[in-house]
DNA sequence: TGACATGTCAAACAATTGTTTGAATTATTT
DNA sequence: AAATAATTCAAACAATTGTTTGACATGTCA
């Protein structure tokens, strides 16, 4: 018995297996969710047998994690959050760039399209498994969205300002995707194609933008000394 | 055997166990979602026997079904979308009575508190019972918020600018409830009070605000002589 | 080749869960 | 009060599902 936990396997085969039931895993965690998805139905799509999950996993909770991790780490190096747009760019070039990532990552119809569902699923049902990608994941992320803000707004990365209009930001991404189910049922006719995220990625960089600039009390006392500094 | 199907029931002890299956089966369904729910833990809840969903409302799926439109009948009941404010107030009043509406319905700590929850689930997992949901509640505030920006954008309601911003609006106050793992993990110290969805809804209406009215676009090509007539 | 570890397989196990059943209890009607 | 209908109850049923088991196959190394 081998019981790997959660490390790369050596062996040709076995990493074949291993690899085959992370992607079916991911395809049905993602349509169906952590309980209504069976090892069984796991098992089947990887061309594997019923015993296989338990073998290389552990169990089914351990597997999840490994495809949380996995289709984590994947989406962020197919779509970096800036989008290889130069440090030094102006903050309002690094927005678009933030945004336009954020729903790529989210749409993305690639084979880990279960990026998006994952998160999504995550959002209102939390696993231990979470934390993690709090961690180490979203958190850097929203301090890269921080700095950007704070440049715009013109005022430190810790002003509550500058928290409330980068969730404002983020809020816009997340949503298309998250209530899809609501805009496809309003508007049948919008596809959600390459072109419409494009289009997505303007309106809300251009609605941000206005609204930070133009916002009542975005100018007030404080000082704008270490705006850029942290 | 009974078996009756959604209508109210008529006998006293009937009702009350009718109503307490209801009650409990929303905290559960909100806690657990549809699938990792059992029937056994609501009925405990509910001091009923176990076969008491089975009798009162045909099956799991069937008490579902009752269940959300119960809730959300009661949640609109409790905060109508425009919180009472006159037919003929400016939309900038409008809008903020919107927007503090949706965040109060969705943030209720009340008896009823489940309707946020039951809706974010339907959003990932929506069951057959969400076409009817969609249909006659979610389709009517939508039209009636695009009705409110049409006429602070000042163009017609069928424009795509109006659909966009509307959709930035209501994302904004979705975000909030829908992502709270990730809101409170960032900020552990940020409690979700009453006086704190206040502040939510006056930051959400004034960037909306801000937004809509210096949008680089906004004032382009189209007349704007039907822009409250529809 | 032979010994040994690694991986695969079909079958069975154990636990959970939605549902049904038929008797017992309660309420309503005649 | 008797009869009838409605409701509750404990127990059992049937299906699903994660996991385990022990045999069998495959590859590796002495």
């Amino acid at each position: 018995m081998n019981l790997k936990t959660s490390t790369a396997p050596e062996n040709p085969n076995q990493a074949e297996t291993h690899r085959q039931l992370l992607e079916a895993a991911g395809e049905v965690f993602a349509e169906t969710g952590f309980r209504d998805a069976t090892v069984r139905e796991i098992c089947r799509r990887a061309n594997a047998n019923i015993a296989a999950v338990n073998y290389h996993f552990g169990d089914k909770e351990a597997l999840y994690k490994e495809v949380l991790r996995y289709s984590q780490q994947k989406a962020l190096q197919k779509y970096p959050p800036l989008l290889g747009v130069a440090a030094d760019a102006p903050p309002e070039k690094k927005l678009r760039a933030f945004v336009h990532s954020l729903l790529l990552r989210i749409f993305d119809k690639g084979p880990t399209s279960w990026h998006g569902k994952l998160m999504s699923r995550e959002m209102i049902d939390p696993t231990a498994a979470m934390d993690s990608v709090i961690e180490e994941r979203i958190r850097p992320m929203s301090e890269q969205l921080w700095k950007i803000v704070g440049e715009i707004l013109d005022c430190p990365v810790n002003d509550e300002r500058v928290r409330l209009c980068s969730f404002s930001v983020v809020s816009q991404c997340v949503f298309y995707f998250h209530c899809r189910v609501i805009v496809s049922r309003l508007f049948p006719a919008q596809e959600m194609d390459a072109a419409y995220v494009e289009k997505l990625a303007d309106h809300i960089t251009r609605f941000s933008l206005a609204a930070m600039k133009h916002l009542p009390e975005a100018k007030t006392s404080k000082s704008h000394s270490n705006a850029t500094r942290n």
